[in-house]
Formats: structure tokens, sequence, C-alpha cells
DNA sequence: GGACTTATGTTGTGTCTTACAACCTAATCT
DNA sequence: AGATTAGGTTGTAAGACACAACATAAGTCC
């Protein structure tokens, strides 16, 4: 099975029809459900506007599905209790992060929860077909324990990637080029799969369960020993572009007389702001899992990230120059950056910019952490299935 | 009435009724009829895949509701020929645009095209009121000539808008600032009034009837002496941002050693590319409506061409990181350096572009010139007729 | 314990929208 | 004139949701 992302159908037709209607309906209960972890069925009433009796006949179809539960609520409040309908945690995405150093594996449920997690480090970056090896493996391992459904898989790859169809074009740190990754997985796990940017898929996270939720117009910037990867998010989808490459932002101009950048041109943000000059400030390599208290606050240490704040505010004010975002999320270094010297850059960006944008500006640290990587991919692997929940 | 763009309801509910997919259908149908300014009902069969019966009934309805007429084709080719659905052109949106020297007034026709256009030039440029004021009075004139159905206003105006409510924020060469131009306009017409970027009106223009046909992914920079005006545009619509101030790409950092910029920074593209730089280097005033014959071609002509060539290219490059376009087309003198300096401006995007993005780009001048703002504009009020032929 | 509140289940009727099949109409080609 | 090709029209059917009526259920508040 091909790897797939949103893909409208070839010649689709204008016309709908009574089945779109329920198919339209049947999404939006499950994407409601999925969401929220669960909700009763008044609230999906509510938030539907549709009828008690058209609700209970969706629901009745969503659990026939194999899709949802109905349990008896844990009673609070006055009234009949509303039973509540929740996920099924049986059905799960696979979602994969390969990174430098390791790849990051989970399977994430319906209701949007991490139910089994596995970080594999290795001493060299992996090449895909070891990520194929692995997510098989660790897939056969998870359905032998329990027996989970999984409806597909959602890749993050440090990289640019065609999303129309997971060709990882390039992905600098890791050394692919040109890697059929989505094509591949597909075919060793059977089920479809979905490749994106990491950024895209932290900014996905974000946006639903973190510090974007209920941002319309948002943008993500994470820091990491990668470098920095950008994403926008626009009323509720990610900007792809033309070919799925739109929001690399870690390669917006920063400084026409930085240093020379790996992608061909110089001063490029991310050749401006990173960990490595960071750590070179503090003179030796630091814990990056406890970045905050191995880096210190030497003179050294603080005259760097006064600068790399200062090129960092003017990136900031460029791009919201072009997508006038409400929220600037920072994720990686960047966001330690912002705890740091978050009064300077505010200032900065609000000199940089034109003041109408910048009046409405909020700039805020990931909430996530760890996890928004990977469930970020497992959104991309529920898409389809929340899209079209009695499938095709 | 208030000025209103593309608000969705407060409130509106997720769940669909029969009525949205009839009201979907007939928005397909009008669409489709509008944009391509008439169209048979066999065509509207196989573009939408409803029904012939389906299509006979929905036509049947936007006849009653006075938006199309049903002709018989001049008849050519084999079978029997079917009847084709005209939009009517006595319903009619206004599209205004203020600028600097002049007001730009037209009646867009259902059909998108321009069937009356007035342009009063101006001593200096004009208040608010003052493009209140003639807007009223040219649709009073139009009114009684013939008897137009004015199903809304749009204005396209130069400088930062809140399409939200048609407030304009700033409009720095009209000196306006937060002006409710949109209100105003809808009161004294009693219709409603959309306002947005001349730029952005412009891009809808193109997109729809010019360069970018069928492009889902492109960015339209033009230049004028009011500067740069930008807009980006995502598979059929505009990027506007949180406050409909996205895509200002005259003020993206162009180069941080330029002059300084009224924005307040200093660099900005449109400092270093204009209009009033080209002029100085011809050593005289220029003729705008014939920019080439009047530019010439002497050495510092030259010159300068090369260097706004080579700021413009970087500036290109620039955004087609951060959008990833399939195309982006250059209006106004921009399309000018783009015929003279096309082969180094396209060399240096390349250059300053990471590879995959700069191979799948197309540089192409704009196609409509004089009409594409007050098309855009008629656009922008089409929009929610458009929508819901019906009304609501 | 009784009144009240919130909420669900079920059923039948009604409306709306599109699909489909059968039949009718029209223009051009041979 | 008949064949061909294409579209129009009409009546029936099916799918989807709304709504009203009635019965039911589980909690809170006093």
């Amino acid at each position: 099975m091909a790897s797939r992302v949103n893909r409208p159908r070839a010649g689709e037709a204008l016309g709908t029809r009574n089945e779109a209607t329920r198919r339209h309906n049947l999404s939006s209960l499950l994407t409601l459900v999925h969401r929220a972890d669960g909700l009763s069925r008044a609230d999906l009433t509510r938030a539907t506007g549709l009828n008690r009796s058209t609700i209970g006949a969706l629901v009745g179809d969503l659990v026939d599905a194999g899709l949802v539960t109905e349990e008896h609520p844990e009673t609070t409040g006055v009234g009949r209790p509303s039973p509540v309908v929740q996920p099924r945690r049986d059905v799960v995405a696979l979602a994969v992060y390969p990174d430098v150093d390791a790849v990051s594996l989970a399977l994430v449920a319906l209701g949007h929860r991490i139910v089994a997690r596995e970080r594999i480090e290795l001493p060299q970056s992996p090449s895909p077909a070891m990520v194929v090896e692995l997510a098989a493996d660790a897939v056969a391992g998870w359905v032998e324990e329990g027996s989970p459904r999984v409806v597909g898989a959602g890749v993050a790859v440090p990289g640019l990637v065609r999303a129309e169809d997971g060709l990882v074009v390039r992905a600098p740190h890791l050394e692919w080029n040109d890697e059929p990754l989505g094509e591949e997985l597909a075919e060793a796990l059977d089920v479809p799969v979905d490749v994106d940017n990491d950024a895209n898929a932290g900014l996905i996270a974000e946006s639903l369960y973190g510090a974007g939720q209920g941002v319309s117009h948002l943008i993500y910037l994470n820091g990491s020993t990668s470098g920095i990867g950008g994403a926008v998010g626009v009323t509720g989808s990610v900007l792809r572009g033309a070919d799925g490459f739109a929001g690399e932002l870690g390669h917006i101009l920063a400084d026409p007389d930085g240093l020379a950048c790996h992608c061909g041109r110089q001063g490029c943000l991310e050749t401006e702001v990173n960990l490595q000059r960071l750590e070179a400030a503090a003179g030796g390599p630091l814990d990056h899992s406890r970045l905050e208290e191995s880096l210190g606050s030497s003179a050294a240490v603080e005259d760097e990230l006064t600068r790399q704040a200062r090129v960092l505010a003017r990136g900031i004010a460029n791009v919201t120059s072009a997508f006038n975002p409400r929220t600037v999320i920072l994720g990686g270094f960047l966001g330690l950056i912002l705890d740091r010297r978050g009064d300077l850059i505010r200032e900065l960006v609000v000199r940089h910019t034109f003041a109408p944008l910048a009046d409405s500006l909020t700039l805020t640290r990931a909430a996530l952490v760890e996890d928004q990587v990977l469930i970020g991919a497992g959104e991309l692997a529920f898409r389809s299935l929340l899209a079209d929940p009695l499938g095709e």
C-alpha cells in the first residue's frame, strides 16, 4: 500500500450527496472524541448541533465499527448521567521518529494517548532500512502483547519530506537523500504510512494538545542538535507548500555576514542560532536532557545567549511579517533562550515588526516537550481514519 | 450592514444536514459558471459528477433566483446541443481601488467581466470620506443607466487591512490610519462590503484568471509607486494570518545595511527595490503608463536594474524558502525587472534556495496588468454570494 | 421522600436531497 | 430518412436528518 497524505482522489467531483453528509458527521464525531479522549453523548449533541436521535445512530455505527465504546460515567453533577463515548485504546497508530542518535517508536491510541513506547539508542545515525526494521520489530512485539489494531503509521523525519508520497528528499543530519521511506515502511507493515517533517509533527501536537490550543495561526520553531525546524499552522492545518517543503524556517536569512550554511547559503538562522555555539561558549559538551542546568551562566554563555537572542528575535520578526501568526511557539533550546532572554527578544521583535502585527503576538515555550513529535506523527497517521471513519 | 469577510457564523455547529448539501452543490455550480463566464449543463454534469436531473433542478433554482439564464448555444459539434448556463450581467459587484493619485471604480458582473468602469484622477490622495462619496455617486449613476443588482462591494487598499471588519489599519501612501472604511462604505451603499489589501486582490485575480491559473501555491509580488505589495495563495485562498496582515512581503529583510524604511526598520525589500531609485538612475520622472520605453537603457539604469535584480532575487529566495510556491508572479515594475534581468534573477534564486524548492519554481510576469486589482476586488465581494447563492 | 433537573431510548412521521431508470426530444451525420 | 449522439423530463426510490411524543433513568436539592 502506498504512503499518502491528504491526497484528494483523482478527478474527485465537486458534487456532494447524502453519503457525504453522513461521512462528514461521523468524521466530526470521531474527531471530537479523539481530541478530547472521551466525550459524553450530551457533549456531542451540543458540539455538532445534531439531533439526539441522529447522534445515537451515528455513535452506534462507530461502536459497530470497533472504534469507540460507550461507558457509564463516574457520576458528577446534576441530572441523569450521559454515557461517555470513549475512543478504543486498541485502535492505534504507529509513530516513528528517527533522529541522529536514536529511533523513537510509539503506539498512539485513538484518544491521542501514547500507550506503548520504545527508544532505541544507536551508535550512529540509522539508515532508512534500519528504521523500517526496528519499526517492524516493535510492532510485532506490541501486537503479540495486546492485540492492537494498527490503522496506520506516521513518521516524523528531521529533513525535507515530500509529504505526497513519503519521499525523504534530504535529511542532512541523517545523511539521507531521496529515500522512499514511506513506501518501504508501508510495504513492511502493510498499513498506510504518512511521512512528514518533524517540525510539522510537533506543530500539529502543540496545536491540538499543547501551547497552541485554540490558536488558529501559529508558528512553531524547534531547536535541536540537528538545527532549527520550523512549521506554520493555519486554521488547523499545516502549511506544506507546493511540494511539502514550506516552513523551512531554519534557513531564512538572519545575518547576511554570517557563517556558511550546509544548505549552500550563508547566515541562515540555524547557522547563527544553534546549540553547538552555545556549547562552545559553555566550554564543553552539554547534557541535552538537563540542558538548563548544564549550560550554567558563565560570562561567555551569557554573551552568547544575548547574541543568539538578538538574531532569533530578528528571525521571529521576519516570519511574523510574512505569516502574521497569533502565537510563536519555541521548542528545544530555543525555549531555553526564550526563558533566559524573553524580555530582550520581545522588545526586539516589537521593534523589528510592523506595529499592528506585533501587538497581537504571543511568544511562548512549547508545552509537550518530550512527546510532541510522536503524538504529532500519530496524528498524521490517524488523519485518514478521522476523515472517513467507516472506510471507503 | 457590517463589512465582512468569510466570517463563520458564531457558534457554528459542526453537523451537516441536507440543506448544507444543497447549498454546497448550488455554490459549486454558480462558482463554476462565474469562473468560466458561462458553461453548458453538460459541462456542469461532468464537473460536479451530479445526476443530470439534479443539475436541472439546481440550475432551475439559480434561474429563479435571478442569478443565471439559460441560452441556446451557437451550435457546434455532433449531438443535441446543451443549453448554456450564463451568469446574469446585471448581477454585479462594485469594485473600488483608491490609490495615491486616483480612485478606480468598476462594476464587475457575475461572470467576472468588468461591465462599467471609471477612473477619477485626483490632485492629491483621497480621504476615506471622499472614496465613499465617489463610490456612492458612481453607483447611483450606474444604477440609473441600467438596473444592475449590486450584491456587494469589494475594496482593494494599498495598505494593512483588518479584513475581518474592513478597518484600514495603516495605508502609508494614502496617509490613512485606523479608518473604518468598510463600515462607512457599507452604510453609504447598504450592501455588504469586503475590504482587503490590493495585493491580495491582485493575487486572487491572477490566480483565477491570469498567470496563476491552476496553480495551487503561488506568490504575487507587485511593485508600484506605493512600494511592494505581496500576497500568498494556497489552494485557492489567500493567506491572511491572524489579523489579515500576512503576506506583507515588501517588508521582509533584504539588506541589513540598507536604507531606513518608513516602517521603522532598515533594508526592507521595498526600500532597496523601488521605482524611485529607478527614476533617479534614469535621471528624471518616468511615464508610468509607458514604463518600459521611458526608462531607457543608460549605463546608470542598467546598473540600477542589476542591483535591484540582485536584491529582488534574494527576496524571492527567502519567500520561496518560507512558502514553497510553485509560481511567483511579478507585477508592476517588478515585472519589468524580470523582463530585463530574468536570467540573472533565476540564477540567483537557484543559488540562494534549497535545491528541491528551486527546481519546481516558475517565475512569471503578471498577465492581467490593468484590471487585476478591480477584478480581484469584485471577487472579494462575490465570495459570500458564491458560497451561498440563495442567501441565508 | 418528593420535586426538580438533566439526559437517554425508541418510534413513527415528515422533509429534503440526490439517484436512477424509462421515456422523450433535438441536432448533426451518412 | 434513419442512425447516432447527446441531453431533458418525470416519477419512483433510497438515504439522511429533524422533530415530537412518550417512557425511562439517575442524580441533586430541600
